[in-house]
DNA sequence: TCATCTGATCCAGGATGATGTATCATGGCT
DNA sequence: AGCCATGATACATCATCCTGGATCAGATGA
């Protein structure tokens, strides 16, 4: 309902995710509840200014006023050293390749309607999209979305699609559970349209 | 009431004043009402998220989500071209002096309580350090601020306070109706602590 | 003095944020 | 199969936002 304040909010959501914090962690760093921060990242309400402010402070984030004119000056920024290690030397194809893929699925469930089996394919998108994956794991997500879109239009995709699912789902398990000793997050800030 | 928010809001109404908009003509691009607006600004009441947006985005400005880790060098980049004349050689002296000249009202208010002339002082000291001032117009700001500190432990210094009141306030109506057609503003977003 | 503009304040009422507590389906782990 | 953690939902209750007026004192300019 409120548009203004969605961009603002699915990056928490982001961020958080990519930080492996779940809902009700963080609920008690930022002293709300579980069911209240669920209803706020899914778009079920909409948070007073305090609420959100508590929210991303326990993200280790500040919300800040910036003059419209220097927004793009503060993204590149914050991008530049949210993920350093992954856009150092190349010119972040992987990035690009999940932005390509997100779009596709988002279009197939517009198109067709969406399914559970296309929910939890976006999801896990978005999830890998900020972790920094092994080139062997990279060539299976390149594997998997090929195979998406050579079935998208196809009759019986159906099963198809769980399949994909399913493996992406697998990975996104084992990356999550690999090295909780790094730093795992690199998470970005960029992707949230941040013009009106 | 609402610690958290105190900085972000502050803010906001420091930049709408350096910008001559009134509340209700905020009000209307921003699409709430005057009333609201005085009561979010005042402190009696604490908006919520999307209004706070609706009312920055009517001020040209972005509300962004910055790691703490780079809030300082995002403040630097905001600073920086926030007020690009008057910074641009001269080692910002001004900036200082007023700086100094808010602490010291605002220490006499501790000490000897505060005064409706002090208020009035100092809401005019905080208007104008927003002012490109020429020369003239600094150099009588100096005098008033000199004797405003001699006086300042000084038995009888209430008739002198109102004099240093008054002037302040008839420099500050010179310069708010002299030039309309010049941009201005030349506000700064760094004075509301950030850090909590 | 009169007209105007500003920000603060009041009030009634409807909308909605926020809390607690509790339940639920899913998925992963053992 | 059982266990545990996750995120989504439900619901009652209370608090607060937010609107829509309207008014007010103060400062400014004509």
């Amino acid at each position: 309902m409120a548009y203004q304040s969605e961009s603002l909010i699915s990056q928490a959501r982001e961020i958080r995710e990519a930080s492996a914090v779940s809902q009700r962690a963080l609920s008690e760093r930022a002293g709300l509840t579980q069911s209240h921060i669920s209803q706020i990242e899914s778009g079920k309400m909409e948070p007073g200014l305090s609420s959100f402010i508590d929210m991303t402070r326990a993200l280790d984030l500040e919300l800040m006023l910036v003059p419209k004119k220097l927004v793009p000056a503060v993204l590149g920024l914050v991008k530049a050293q949210a993920t350093p290690d992954m856009h150092i030397h190349a010119g972040q194809p992987n990035d690009k390749r999940f932005a390509r893929a997100e779009r596709l699925v988002k279009k197939m469930k517009q198109l067709y309607g969406s399914s559970a089996d296309l929910d939890r394919i976006e999801e896990t998108l978005r999830f890998l999209r900020r972790v920094n994956l092994s080139d062997q794991e990279m060539q299976l997500v390149r594997e998997l979305i090929a195979r998406l879109e050579r079935y998208k239009a196809s009759a019986q995709a159906a099963p198809i699609f769980r399949d994909i699912a399913q493996n992406l789902q697998r990975l996104r398990n084992s990356t999550a559970h690999a090295a909780p000793s790094e730093p795992r997050p690199a998470y970005s800030l960029d992707d949230g349209d941040v013009n009106a």
